[in-house]
DNA sequence: ATGTGTCAAATTGTTGACAATCTACGATTC
DNA sequence: GAATCGTAGATTGTCAACAATTTGACACAT
């Protein structure tokens, strides 16, 4: 729920309330806001209550600069590695997505931008970093939440594309170098439009 | 408790028994529990109990990978705003830890080193940057008490201290490539020794 | 008008009891 | 003797009631 927009930013999440919609008692509402906490979703007031967290742009941009981190070691890992990258459904959805791309299917293909850079992290191969990086993610999906984000134009959208069909190019002809530096604009670029 | 390995890796952490040890009922600890597994301390199995993490060698490894990909970015970031450190308590834990090495205090100047590594990812400036640090290192701190680490020995904490003391020139001389070699020779030696 | 104290309602914090599930041990069967 | 089944105990999952805390409104004094 908190993924997807629900509620709003800052918005008091009452156990007794919530407890009722799912049809629970309070107490797996309570062990649930320990897990969300932690997973920095919401923030906790003694005595007062659990609230969607509300991230700051400067907040935002701060995570922002430790996913990027994250995903060039990602990258890092993969070059080392680039037949897990061709063997994996990856290029399937390189495919699928340059054609919603086309088709102007916005929502579509920024979903299956994601699903790119989601995937990338799982073949890497390292749970922690996979982890650590999910975690990041969904606080910035919260961010974009908050800031009623516009989605995406058709020729960001195109470029984005583009340049994950470069970056995979690089990945699997094991080119470091130049995988890192197509992941350094594509992600300034990201950067940018956040 | 976990961070002091009061528990054996791999333990069962009985909700009642705790409850009785802490003097409260299970709703608290069961709390504690969800709060404890996104922090990478504790296991879940549903319907079964939570056990003491146990982390594989292989794991460690990973969490240590993403570790040093976080103090890259730390260093990178402190190199940009050295008069941060400058006038920072780091100097006088460095000189506290030169004199606890010389001693052969292993204990205490252990816990400076970590303080110190600690010290520089707060410095930073960045609040993600620094919690994702923080859950990492309570990750292999836990796995050292299960390896059994013994305590390093007396020249390799003079030689950490050294580091620690050239890295801090470094980066107060705002010389960020200096910084990362150092760095990175730093932590290679600290990977090694893992 | 403004600040203060009191009180009631709402909400979170905690508890003990009950239900569901798993585990270990022993009886039974082949 | 080995394997299987069933039961009793232990442990986790859930719930509803109670205690503690906060909040907002209202009366009252300054």
């Amino acid at each position: 729920m908190l993924r997807n927009g629900i509620f709003a930013p800052g918005d008091a999440l009452r156990e007794a309330t919530l407890a009722n919609q799912l049809g629970v008692s309070r107490g797996p509402i309570r062990e649930a806001f320990r897990s969300l906490e932690e997973k920095g979703l919401v923030t906790v007031e003694k005595n007062r209550g659990v609230f969607v967290r509300v991230i700051s742009v400067k907040e935002a941009d701060e995570i922002f600069e430790v996913r990027t981190a994250l995903e060039n070691l990602i990258v890092s890992r993969l070059t080392q590695i680039p037949e897990v990258l061709h063997q994996s459904d990856v290029p399937a959805l390189l495919a699928k997505s340059k054609k919603l791309a086309a088709k102007g299917d916005v929502a579509g293909c920024h979903a299956l931008n994601i699903e790119f850079h989601e995937r990338l992290a799982e073949l890497a191969g390292n749970e922690t970093l996979l982890n650590t990086y999910r975690k990041l993610v969904n606080e910035l999906s919260l961010f974009r939440h908050q800031a009623h984000a516009s989605q995406p134009d058709a020729s960001s959208l195109l470029q984005s594309a583009a340049d994950h069909q470069e970056l995979f190019d690089a990945i699997t002809q094991a080119n470091k170098r130049l995988a890192m530096m197509i992941l350094k604009r594509h992600v300034d670029e990201s950067r940018k439009r956040l």
